[in-house]
DNA sequence: GTGTATGAAATAATATACGATTCTCGCAGA
DNA sequence: TCTGCGAGAATCGTATATTATTTCATACAC
């Protein structure tokens, strides 16, 4: 039987070809939150027809990614501080469990891959890189939360995480002062999974770790809206 | 303009119509675990088109209530002990949350309406009726977590108490000894959320009241395993 | 000028039709 | 009797075509 070396021969379905083709589009942020997805526009890029691409898009709906609405049509999901903060809220309880429960099946290299990658966040940030602080920050986390054996709470992250991709460009200006503080908090939850510490430690400090990063970003909202005196235009990016 | 009076005239899309259709049948158990849904066949009976019937399933399967398969085509969710475990864990987390941050915001008379239903669920253990207790049950848990403030993990919420509505008839054997149990603790997380309890407080006991019921099932599994010597066939519905 | 009707263009929603894949089952040969 | 093969059926996957809805621009009335 050849069909072990076959195994990729059947190309993935069409939906999930525009699946991948939005969704890395999404990723890399030249779908913008508020970007107009056109069914036959998209279609016509792919070379197929609308019902595959409004399959993929539905889904995309489904994880939260697109908004949709009947008739009209699809856009990427909105950038708002009250997304911001639903996501960061769900990814906190859901990631701080991942962490807690994936603890005690790390081994010394994962932890040691874990704080290689904290060592780089620091260089990150005396380079002033928030690029690379970003990508750096989602693989600290990825390490220690992947092995988390209850695969629905695991996709619930990745998920959360996803979305904080779509909204993190948009909203985030970087603060530097918190940037510094998480990792030091990233070396505290190593030190904590290191001495095998209680999980339910574990999760809370995890949990914190995010819950106080959202905290830093609503202060910020709150002083950039003193400032600037004006109620800034509600909906930026409509239409 | 008449439409305000219309406002309910466009009859929701046909997707829709074909998603509820079958959500209704997987919840009432007229669609169990294992049961093969066929495009065209579903199409039929609803008098459209299998385009937006697959759409339906392929929602539902995001849900994770139905599974699918390429080419092959989609089947209510299998119920097994495994599935069961990680639904409980995941609804103990985002439930117990969900329940946490709701507790502030009851009034006096959802207090007083969950009680009311506890009440009920020891009627309905005296009288031996387990579907009454279940629905019960689900009724009790959705007063306390349905103020939740995060629409997001509210959803969450929703969305493994259906996946449980799955599970249930086919693996949950009814055990007396554990509702009695569960009775009490009810009454002592209405207790927590009267008296004004951290939070945290209350999270962890109705996290702790949910993984009470899943270990009790697990022990049960376990001692049905015992007893019965041969290992049963691993795929009851298969096909 | 402002607001309201009207029609055309854009777009989504669905039906139909066809092609591709997988499954079923009987038959031939060992 | 068992195993492998193949034809046909069942079913999914997608393209094309049609219909319905919304949106936008234009013109008309007040």
């Amino acid at each position: 039987m050849a069909e072990d070396a076959m195994t990729e021969a059947l190309p993935r379905s069409k939906s999930q070809l525009a699946y991948s083709y939005i969704r890395e589009r999404i990723d890399d942020g030249r779908y913008s939150p508020g970007f107009r997805l056109v069914l036959p526009a998209i279609a016509g890029e792919l070379g197929v027809s609308a019902v595959p691409v409004r399959e993929a898009i539905r889904l995309l709906e489904a994880e939260g990614l697109v908004e949709f609405e009947r008739n009209v049509g699809a856009r990427v999901a909105m950038a708002n501080p009250r997304e911001y903060e639903i996501t960061m809220q769900t990814l906190s309880l859901v990631e701080g469990w991942a962490t807690a429960t994936a603890a005690p099946l790390l081994t010394k290299e994962d932890i040691a891959a874990a704080r290689k990658v904290n060592d780089g966040m620091t260089k990150s940030l005396e380079h002033f890189d928030p690029a690379a602080f970003t990508a750096q920050n989602r693989q600290f986390h990825s390490v220690l939360f992947e092995k988390c054996p209850n695969p629905r709470i695991r996709e619930l992250v990745d998920r959360d995480w996803a979305r904080l991709g779509v909204l993190r460009e948009s909203i985030f200006s970087f603060v530097p002062d918190r940037s510094r503080d998480s990792v030091a908090e990233h070396e505290h939850i190593l030190q904590l999974i290191e001495q095998g510490a209680d999980p339910l430690e574990i999760e809370m400090a995890a949990r914190q770790h995010r819950l106080t990063t959202l905290d830093a970003f609503l202060k910020h909202e709150a002083q950039r809206h003193e400032t600037q005196r004006h109620g800034a235009q509600p909906h930026p990016a409509q239409r």
